[in-house]
Parts: C-alpha cells; structure tokens; sequence
RNA sequence: CGGGGAGUAGCGCAGCCUGGUAGCGCACCUGCCUUGGGAGCAGGGGGUCGCAAGUUCGAAUCUUGUCUCCCCGACCA
C-alpha cells in the first residue's frame, strides 16, 4: 500500500477523552474512531490488526477441529424466554420491536441460537463432539464503557460452542479450547496467564480466564510463584491461617477512640498492627441484614460470601439498615450482643484477644475473643487473597497478585441451556439423553487493544509482528528525488513479491513527519531510503522494538526482511 | 442508577463571572522555501457557540428544561 492512496489519520494531540494507553494510541494512530460511546469504527490499520488476530483464531479453532458458522445478531425474543435469559438478562441486553411489534434483541452471545440450531440437527451421539464457532459483533449495553475497544458496547468476539455426549465428552472438549487459546494468545505476542475464574451470570460450573498482564487491567489476579495455580481474585482461594496464636484471653476492655473509625485510624491510635483487629461489616442480602466479620486487614469477597449465604441479591447495608440491626454506627460495630446472623472469615477462627468495635460512638474494645464474647453462625473463606497469602495447592508456594485484562474466557455450561432448550440425543442404546455444553469466547478488539498496552514507547506502538498492520514501512526520504523513488520503488516492488506486507510511504513529507507517523502506528520493521546512504548503495533498516538498524543493500535488506518476516510468523 | 465534570472551527482550548465585533495553537488550502526525527515565511478558508424555551433593544455569556460525552462508584463473558 502506498502511504500517499491510504487512510490512516495520524494525531498529534492526545485526545482528551482517553484514558488508557491503548486507546490514546489507537485513536492517534488512526486504528479507529469513536461512533458512540463504546461503538467505534475501525479504519484501515485498525481493521488489519483486527483481522490479524481473527486470522490467528480461526486457524487454531480450525486446527482444534471447530466448525466457523455465523449467526444472526438480531435474534427473537422467544429464544430467550425458553432459556429464561429474556427475563434474567436486565438492561445490558438490548431489546428491540420489528414493525410488526415482534421483540427481538442484539445477541450479547450465543448460547440460545447455537443450541437452537443443534436441537434441530444433532439426533444422534453419532453426530458429536461437535464444535461450532463464529467470529462476530456483539452488542451490550454496558453500564459504563470505557477504555476504547477494551470495554465497548459492540465489539467483535469469537464465539465458540461445544456439544458432547457425556461429561468425560465435555471435559475433553474444554482441554481441546484450553489448548487451542493458549496457541492463540502466544501467537499474538502476548504475555497472559490462564487463570480459573468464577463463572458469573453465564453459569455453568467451571471456567478459566486468560488474562493479558497489563497494570491497566480491570482484573485483579493471582498466581502462585511455586506452582501453576492462577487465579481470579473473585475465585482465588488461599491455605487456611492456621492460629499462631495461644496467648491466654485477657480481661475485655473498653477503650475511648474519639472519631478513629476506619482499621487504620484505631490500630495506629491504639499502636496495634491491623491483624490484631477485627472489623465488622453489614451486608443485605436479598432485603435481610447478615454481619460479616474478617480480620481489619482484609477485604471482604462479595462473590464467596453470595455463594455461602445462597442469596440472589447482595450489596452492602444502608446506615439506616445498619443502624435498625445493630443499633450502631459504621466505624463503631463490633459483634458482641449483635442479634443477626454472624459469618466470619476463617482466618478470624483463630485470632485471640483482638480490638473491635463496642457498638458505641468513640469506643472500642480491647481483648475480644471468641466464644467467650460472642458466638459466629458460621465459618467460611470470605475474604480476597493477598500478595504473600500461602498457595492452597502446593506446600511453600506464595501467592503473586497482578492486574490482568480478560481477553478469552473457557466454560463448562454443563446442561445449563440444553436442558432448557431441550437439546437432546439418542445414544448408542437409543436412549435419549441431554447434550453437554461448553462455551468459549475471545474479545478480538480487547485482545487488540492488550496487546498495545503491552507494547509501546512514549513514541507509539511497538506492534509483534503477527498482529501488525503491515510488516513492514519503506520511508523514502525527499521521494521527489528521482534516485531516492527509484531505489523504494524497487524494493516496494521486491517486497510485494515475496509476499511481505508493506506500506511505502511516498508521501513528500519531511523526514521527521514520517518517522513520528512510522513510530506511531508501530510498523515492526522500517527501511529508510535517503540518498545519503544510497551513494553507497545501501538503506537502513531499524526494527521498532529495540531500534536497532543496519545499513544493507537493497537485495540484502529484501532477503533480510523476508527472513525476518518468516521467522515471526513460523513459516 | 448515585456522585463529579464537560459540550465554542477537524483536534486541543480561551472567551462566560461583569450581555454588545467569536478568538488562540495545531490541522487544512495557496505560494515560496526546505528534505535523516512532527521545519520556516507570507497569504487564505472554515464555527446554527450541543438542542429548546425564556429574560433582554441585544444572549456563547443570564434563567429553565433537555440531550450527549467523560471521570469515580455500583454493575459486567
């Protein structure tokens, strides 16, 4: 493509809406630009990267024996109302009426119509494992989109389905993706973790999240530095703190704490460390009030405690709420003569003499201790792992944390949609039995998006080269030199020929203009062709990431390219 | 949905308090000049001031309503 025909508006400015890396840079290298909030178009290069890494997928889903459909994104309501999602769902689907007042909605994926279509084919066990996938736009209305393509309301996800015979079926199924999605990922250039992964609304039992590593990430994730256990905070699990303590329980005491209400403001009052208390806090859980105790320094784990409570709905408790229940104030609870039901984090089972609220305004106490002082409903992990919390599969290992992106995400749907859309089969003995589903996705735009911020400089993007738009720039400097256009010509020309994706910047701009855009939009490999190095025959070529660059002639530099090229993309 | 902020030229912003000619930088167009890191000089084009109603002789500016966007939170494969 020559620089001088092609649509890629560069900026200077940093556009003031953008808050993270990657969308800054794809906004300014001119991958895309904003429709709506997170509905975005994709101009040239931003398309090639996307179709860059769409190519990566459909070739690992094709070698893991997935078969590419493509479902409508339109699709009927009455889909929906059989899986019981048209209700369940909420806002973020978004429905729409045809002129004849039918309601449909925008698929957010695809579970309804994928299971609708094999109900009607599949008969037989003869007819699986089956594997079926589409690389499409999504539609969800979100909340709150941001970060560009990293959390859009449209964006384009690869959706894949399986269908087995049988639980062992499905296990086998989900190895095979689990596979396929680490080729896939390693093949964009990406540094990502496999992590297990609570399974949300999709449901299902069993899941895994790739997650890019990125500090921008909205993902909090940990991993164990002495085995392969990874883990989403939402799901991370630690070894039990056993007690160290056995300290005799000391007289309870009541101290005055004027206005310290958060962990750190008393254990700095009382100069204790933040283990040695206790905080309390209220949650509802659909309509009722439950306490929650976990020792001061750690965080309550929303997720755990809906699963252990059995709850649809949980949120943390009004003051007015509280107030009713306890008779306190937030910054003052304890949960001594508290008349509502009492979970505790197991790390608090063994803590003795520990500070905790009096339930009084500017009082704690002091010496608190279990059984003794009051009695819990119930032990249960409840808590979010820390950075150093002891690896729960392997003895001596320590849990890492680190800040991830979601890009893919694995699931075991088990007989969640099959059942409700009755998806049924006949088995070897003609019996009819229920398919066993999984499911499995990829943000193509997120994984995009990751990747930029896992690589650039200051200067722009630093593309891996399996997912660049090009491979390759030709900066001819002063092309109106006719030596100098010649020369690019001719290695344009050798480029092409070899099959190695080249932009040739022709355009009669000033050097410095062409290295900022070439820099920019993160182009692997540049040739810069100026007639300085020309009267010795030679051109120069810098690779973007490292920067280091060569003088060669143009047949070397072609030869050397090509290798290049070849190297990055396996061939 | 709760809290905060912003809508003025393609982009980034000033002007608004104290009503009266719409302005700056970049980008764009023309010419000259220049060609190894977003050059220089000269000339030029471009804006229903988000939308609507109101106050006023007169509204970008004051009032009310409304829409959109951004940030924090809740929410979310």
């Amino acid at each position: 493509m020559r620089y001088s025909q092609s649509f890629i508006p560069t900026v200077k400015e940093t556009p003031a809406d953008a808050e993270v890396i990657s969308h800054r840079l794809m906004l300014r290298a001119g991958m895309i630009r904003k429709v709506a909030a997170g509905i975005y178009s994709y101009l040239p290069i931003g398309l090639r990267a996307i179709r860059k890494v769409e190519n990566i997928v459909r070739e690992e889903m094709n070698r893991a024996g997935a078969n590419e459909l493509l479902m409508p994104m339109v699709t009927p309501a009455e889909l929906w109302e059989e899986s019981g999602r048209w209700a369940q769902y909420g806002p973020e689907l978004l429905r729409i009426k045809d002129r004849k007042d039918n309601s449909f909605c925008l698929g957010p994926t695809h579970e309804e119509v994928v299971t609708d279509i094999v109900r009607r084919e599949v008969r037989s066990y003869r007819q699986m494992p089956l594997n079926l996938y589409q690389i499409q736009t999504k539609f969800r209305d979100e909340i709150r989109p941001r970060f560009g393509l990293m959390r859009g309301r449209e964006f384009i996800m690869k959706d894949a389905y399986s269908f087995d015979v049988d639980e062992k079926g499905a296990d086998a199924s989900y190895e095979k993706m689990y596979q396929a999605y680490r080729r896939i990922f390693a093949r964009c250039g990406l540094k990502f973790r496999a992590v297990e992964a609570d399974t949300g609304s999709i449901g299902g039992n069993w899941s895994h999240e790739f997650m890019v590593l990125a500090d921008s990430g909205e993902d909090a994730i940990v991993s164990c530095n002495g085995c392969d256990y990874a883990a989403n905070v939402e799901k991370a699990e630690s070894k039990v703190i056993e007690s160290a303590e056995h300290a005799e329980p000391r007289p309870l005491e009541k101290v005055h704490t004027p206005a310290k209400k958060s962990i750190e403001e008393v254990s700095e009052f009382l100069q204790i460390h933040a283990t040695s208390t206790v905080k309390m806090l209220i949650v509802k859980a659909d309509e009722k009030p439950v306490a929650v105790l976990l020792r001061g320094d750690h965080e309550l784990n929303e997720i755990k405690l809906k699963k252990i409570i059995g709850c649809d709905e949980l949120e943390m408790a009004t003051d007015e709420m509280i107030a009713s229940a306890t008779g306190a104030t937030v910054g003052f609870l304890g949960p001594i003569d508290q008349k509502i039901r009492i979970i505790a984090d197991t790390t608090v089972k063994g803590m003795k003499n520990f500070v905790c609220g009096a339930n009084e305004v500017d009082y704690h106490l002091k010496n608190v201790n279990l059984e003794r002082d009051f009695t819990v409903s119930k032990y249960a992990d409840i808590r979010n792992v820390t950075h150093g919390d002891q690896c729960p599969r392997c003895s001596g290992g320590i849990l890492e944390m680190w800040r991830g992106i979601e890009v893919g995400h694995v699931f075991k749907l088990g007989l969640k949609y099959s059942k409700a859309l009755n998806a049924t089969f006949l088995d070897a003995d003609g019996k009819e039995q229920t398919v066993f589903m999984g499911c499995y996705g990829i943000g193509i735009g997120r994984t995009v998006a990751s990747c930029i911020e896992q690589n650039h400089d200051e200067n722009g993007i630093i593309f891996p080269l399996p997912i660049a738009p090009y491979h390759c720039i030709i900066s001819a400097i002063n092309p109106k030199d006719e030596i100098v256009s010649k020369a690019a010509e001719e290695l344009y020309a050798e480029l092409l020929k070899l099959g190695v994706e080249v932009l040739y910047d022709d355009r009669d701009e000033r050097p410095g203009f062409k290295f900022k855009d070439a820099d920019l939009i993160g182009i692997p490999l540049r040739i810069v062709v100026g007639a300085k190095n020309l009267v010795d025959g030679k051109v120069e070529l810098k690779q973007r990431r490292g920067g280091e660059t060569e003088l060669l002639t143009i047949t070397d530099a072609v030869s050397r390219i090509d290798g290049i090229v070849k190297e990055a993309l396996g061939i």
